[in-house]
DNA sequence: TTTTTAGTTCGGTAATTTCTGAACCAAAAA
DNA sequence: TTTTTGGTTCAGAAATTACCGAACTAAAAA
């Protein structure tokens, strides 16, 4: 029994969502669900809900849920003495997959290193092009902790004015 | 008439190089091709070289080439007297592409705040988080071409050195 | 003018992805 | 013990994507 309803432009919304994070490489039914979790007025969603409030089967909603946990975009909580999961955006934990992506940098650095150490060394200003483009990520691997450090210790005096 | 050859490291590099793209949500062949352009000795090749190493078709080349092209992973000049292009990886551009993805933020930002606006005002918390999602993400969007400045600020310096 | 070069475009096939419904399962409730 | 709930798993259909070869084209060279 679902009482939760889209209006049209929630609708909408996540189709335009949805086509955003399509371009982005997420999968059409995973960016919709991500949307719906945004978009819609609960904050969290059984897979019943999501199911019939996208009108998909029970199979895709699997599926795709699986992946969405795997990929950590979607998170999910129990209650006590309920069987169900609800299921959340992770934007409300956006801090922790913030610092988890950020892990990125390192993949990038480390093939790239492997590659510049292959060439051969008579493209000098190849190499040249390529070494500063490692630098400046390993640059950027240091400076964006630090920056959100900044953030959090900014917002914190915010939020105690 | 092509002289460029792989060895077999280069080969092998350029597949796993091509599974990260892939994995980055960037088609298979679109992927080689840019792994190809880092690896190979040449920092230019020309279509028919590319068609020959990877050895694939005109057609397919031809419109990998061409999203490669549109999507700025790939750049290409000609030179005089000469009607081949010579393309090459962007990462030789790299600080022009990073500037360019930067504007990505401001889409992030701008349907996020969107997704915000037409939110119900009956869950503060949520709404809370997802504002200070858009905040960090604003800040960031201030800070990253600060950093980039200090950057190129220290490096011009060094290299005077 | 004819030929060559450097690609593009088109039609089709093979592989992959995205869904579906139906059968299944394990834990909790009745 | 049987039934219900909250899913998972599987086989297959439908749509999409990733390739290919063959025919084509426009500009330059011969």
């Amino acid at each position: 029994m679902t009482n939760v309803q889209l209006t049209q432009e929630q609708r909408e919304l996540i189709e335009r969502m949805g086509v955003f994070y399509e371009q982005h490489g997420i999968p059409p039914m995973e960016g919709r669900i991500m949307s719906l979790l945004i978009v819609c007025d609960e904050p969290e969603l059984t897979f019943d809900q999501i199911r019939e409030l996208l009108g998909i089967s029970k199979s895709t909603t699997s599926s795709a849920l699986n992946t969405l946990l795997i990929t950590k975009r979607v998170i999910y909580r129990t209650k006590p003495g309920d069987r169900k999961r609800y299921f959340a955006s992770n934007i409300l934990q956006w801090q922790e997959s913030f610092t988890e992506n950020f892990q990125k940098f390192f993949e990038v650095i480390k093939i790239m290193k492997e590659a510049l150490n292959q060439r051969t060394p008579k493209t000098p200003e190849f190499n040249r092009q390529m070494a500063e483009f490692i630098e400046f990520t390993e640059y950027i691997s240091v400076e964006f902790p630090r920056i959100y450090l900044e953030w959090t210790k900014r917002n914190t005096q915010n939020n105690n004015k």
